[in-house]
This record gives structure tokens, C-alpha cells and sequence, in this order.
DNA sequence: CTCCTCTATCGTATATCGACGATGAACACT
DNA sequence: AGTGTTCATCGTCGATATACGATAGAGGAG
């Protein structure tokens, strides 16, 4: 049973992401960003959301080689970091980028 | 007494910095460069060695609010992911920027 | 040779990470 | 209601991160 469905979450919304002028702030920004890219398999579930739009955490559960619950640990991370957002389907959850946060992250990395 | 000397360290080198084209080891790689800036303190210094050429130890710990022995750990981690280098000019060390490394991760992030 | 400066390392304490199994809560389906 | 699926949370464990003071070691200055 392959259950790869493309449930329409995850809207468009994402109006502007706002980028901080002060340095000092803008250090603890990409810090924080940084930190929740700090692990492989956060990297891998980033870079699956942003090819597909949304994942269902079954899917994301079934690629990487680790428990549910610490999937959805990694999952929190990258959450509270504001890099993905989550949203109730059903039974399941669909987990999608946040791609503004992700253009913060460029950007303070482009202009490192 | 302020000490800022524009020791010349850190010389040219670099020839070219290889990205890996496995996904996986993309991954690793920038999971451990982001886990090298996933502290304000470790980007403030890398920022502070990209804005000016090398910098000795003692003016980092005036500008960070750290005891010297904490910055030296943090400039440890960069060096160990490979973003910074060190030389040793006489009872001082030397601390740089290594280009190569800073270009891989932004072109990483970028690929995101 | 004897200080003094500069930096790295050691030792320590606290906090967070990363992983897992087990449990709990929400929902669909019968 | 009862059952099964899906995901989050809890509790736990070892490993790592972060911070500091204290110490060691290498180099100049006198």
C-alpha cells in the first residue's frame, strides 16, 4: 500500500518575510535557522518538502531510517524554527515549507 | 591599545571547493556546516573574519561578550567544519576565512 | 634567563540533542 | 460503541553543546 497522496494542504499565504537590518539580530536569526538544518535528516526532510508540495509524516517516516517518534521530534524542530508548517488532514497531518523562511535563510546565507 | 594589525596571514590558496553531487553526502555536508553557524557568537566571528582579512583571537574576545576560553572553543568548531583557518604569527594566532567553504555552503543553501 | 602576553586545553557543571519504545489523543470507518 | 490508523508526547538514556575558571605552553621583551 503506497500512500503517497498529494492532499491539497499547505496553501499559498507567505506574504513577505521580513529580514532583520540589525546584525545582532540577524545573527541569532541565522543561528536559529541554521541549528534546525543541524541534522541530516532535517536537511532531507527539507529538501522532500520543498520537491513536493506537502508530506504526509507516514510518507516522510517511511524514507528515513528512524523511528516515528523521532521523525516527529525532527519534525517539531524544524517547526518551532519556522522552516515548515503543519496542518490537520484528517487522521493525518501534511507537513509543507514555509518558503519564506527558507528565503530568509538564503538570504542571510548570501549575504554572509 | 587598541590592537588591530593587519598581520598578512592568511594567504590566497584555495584552488576549488568541490561539491558533492550524492544527495545523502550533500546532506551530511551541509548539516555539518550549518551545525558550525548554529550559534549567534560562531556567526558573529565568521562575519567578523569575511568583513576584514584575518583576525587575531584577542580582538574577537573584545568584541564578544565570552570569556577567551569560550571563544576559542567556538572558533575550534569552525575550524573543524572547515569554514575558518588558523596560523600561528608569533605569540599570536591568526584567524581566517577559508573562501572555499563559505562558497560550497552557500551553494548548498542555495540548492535548497 | 626571567617575566609577560597570548592562546589552547583541561576539568567541571548544566543544558540540550538524538534516539528509542510506550503511551495517548484525534479521527475515520464499520 | 468499538476498532484501527496516524501522529504527538512522555520518559529515559547516552552523547554532545555551552559556558566558565584554572592551567599549560609557546613566544617575545627586558
Amino acid at each position: 500500500m503506497s500512500k503517497s497522496q498529494q492532499t491539497a494542504c499547505c496553501p499559498p499565504a507567505e506574504p513577505d518575510p521580513p529580514v532583520p537590518a540589525n546584525e545582532d539580530e540577524a545573527n541569532e536569526l541565522l543561528a536559529r535557522l541554521a541549528k534546525a538544518l543541524a541534522h541530516p535528516a532535517r536537511v532531507a526532510i527539507l529538501r522532500m518538502l520543498v520537491r513536493q508540495q506537502g508530506c504526509i509524516v507516514g510518507d516522510i517516516v517511511e524514507v528515513q531510517p528512524l523511528a516515528q517518534s523521532t521523525v516527529s521530534q525532527h519534525l517539531k524542530q524544524l517547526k518551532s524554527a519556522g522552516l515548515i508548517r503543519g496542518e490537520v488532514d484528517g487522521p493525518r497531518v501534511c507537513y509543507c515549507v514555509e518558503p519564506g523562511a527558507v528565503a530568509v535563510f538564503k538570504a542571510l546565507v548570501e549575504a554572509l
